[in-house]
DNA sequence: TTCATAAGCGTTATATTGACATTAAGTAAA
DNA sequence: TTTACTTAATGTCAATATAACGCTTATGAA
């Protein structure tokens, strides 16, 4: 075997102890949904057919390149940014009797010990089409409150990646992402709504967003809705993203 | 080879492929130190003899479980509440050739790629004591300003962790382990001011400290002081847990 | 007695919060 | 063309939190 076979091989290879997993949150204007792949696909008769889009990684790339490469190959969504929210390592999180079949059906070495590490995004689901690439396996958007259970640890990681979302859209804005170009403030809303799952007053709502100066008002207004029409907005850039740097803390000193 | 010894074998196993590092930080009423081995006490002329305290994880023992065991074997320190703050999985983290002689000297396969979770702790110099049981190597306090460097990317990971050290303590309180159990405002601003490294007016942080509700007014005062004596405060467990289970978010709707 | 040191306290002007109900602007239907 | 329907948009008040700012107090040491 020469040199650079050898190196090539070395190089190629998937470790099989390191994973990663991805909770990819897509907004509809009502609620969110959770991306999640179809097993069926790789071996029928599965015991839940869903699950998270994970999958080992390559000696040679880095958890994030990881992280989107897993998510293009078994899903077809490419360019979208991923961000790492935590390591999930309980020796026993893949040994349930349930999931053995389909890693039998999938993994070279089925019995090995794998970490995983999680990685999420908000995405709006018009912007993206699934599984595009003849390359891609099938997946599809469920509407998170309808998952009650996943294969492996997949549901804890699940609500894990939740808690981060809500920690995070506390700290921080959301929304650039999960928007469209153009919107307005009460999908704004829902979308709060949707993440914190509850009810919010919509002039304290709109008091609060327009205070944080991250909003520029169009002139635009919604057009053939049967009711008042609604002004667009749209994320100013600069300051949405130096929010984001900084986050707004109740505790500065 | 019996069944009993294969199990016992498989399950003794280092993982060479995914290892813990933790970063301990300690604070002497003064400053905030960091935690870290020293690496003489393997391999002479090491280039920088400084480093993270961790190492490879058991295959049948979890993340938290590993960074327990690693702090403790390679410290002393036991009985410390560890909290992961990141994986991370550059596929040329060990890779640096000054790094070389030291992964050769205590690694059985010193060129296999490694991820490493990231954990953190906050705890009272005072009250550990470091290297006490034969098996600990040699670790030691390093004031926190005084690192500028660190081999791998313990460096990176170690800033990682300060920055979030730094929004953990926007968001929630922090102190229960890092200062002693009767404490004044003032130590207690101190530490405030080490973890920031900024100076804080003293009647605005008493009032915002008060007004969280966390902390008992003892009727003890410091003694044999040169100066107006302080009054003693106490954490309330109750009243400090339960804010670190909600956070103090500016953005509650 | 006074000196040095750190502790401890209070006010004011400004901004933010939560709670709460009505009017406005457009289409569709009668 | 009038009316009904639907969602958008807005304002006030009382309570609370904020940043900025300097002087007095209690103790041990000299």
């Amino acid at each position: 075997m020469s040199n650079n076979i050898m190196k090539n091989k070395i190089n190629k290879s998937l470790n099989p102890n390191i994973s990663v997993d991805c909770v990819i949150f897509g907004f509809d204007g009502k609620e969110l949904h959770v991306l999640l792949i179809d097993r069926e696909n790789e071996l029928k008769n599965v015991v839940s057919a869903h699950a998270l889009p994970g999958n080992l990684i390559y000696d040679h790339e880095n958890l994030n390149m990881a992280a989107e490469r897993v998510l293009k190959e078994l899903t077809g969504l490419s360019n979208i940014y991923l961000e790492q929210f935590g390591a999930f390592g309980e020796p026993n999180r893949i040994k349930k009797k349930e999931d053995q079949p389909w890693l039998k059906a999938v993994r070279s070495n089925p019995n090995a010990r794998v970490v995983t590490v999680g990685y999420y995004s908000l995405i709006r689901m018009s912007d993206y089409e699934l599984n595009p690439s003849s390359f891609a396996k099938y997946a599809s958007w469920i509407p998170l409150k309808d998952i009650t259970n996943l294969p492996f640890d997949h549901f804890e990681i699940l609500n894990n990646s939740i808690d981060y979302l809500r920690s995070n859209t506390k700290i921080r804005p959301v929304g650039y992402n999960l928007l469209p170009k153009k919107f307005t403030l009460n999908e704004m809303q829902k979308l709060y709504e949707a993440i914190f799952n509850k009810k919010i007053d919509n002039r304290n709502f709109r008091r609060k967003i327009i205070n944080l100066d991250i909003l520029d008002k169009l002139e635009e207004k919604q057009e053939g809705v049967a009711h008042k029409p609604a002004n667009y907005y749209q994320f100013n850039v600069e300051k949405y993203e130096n929010h984001i740097e900084k986050g707004f803390f109740k505790f500065e000193f």
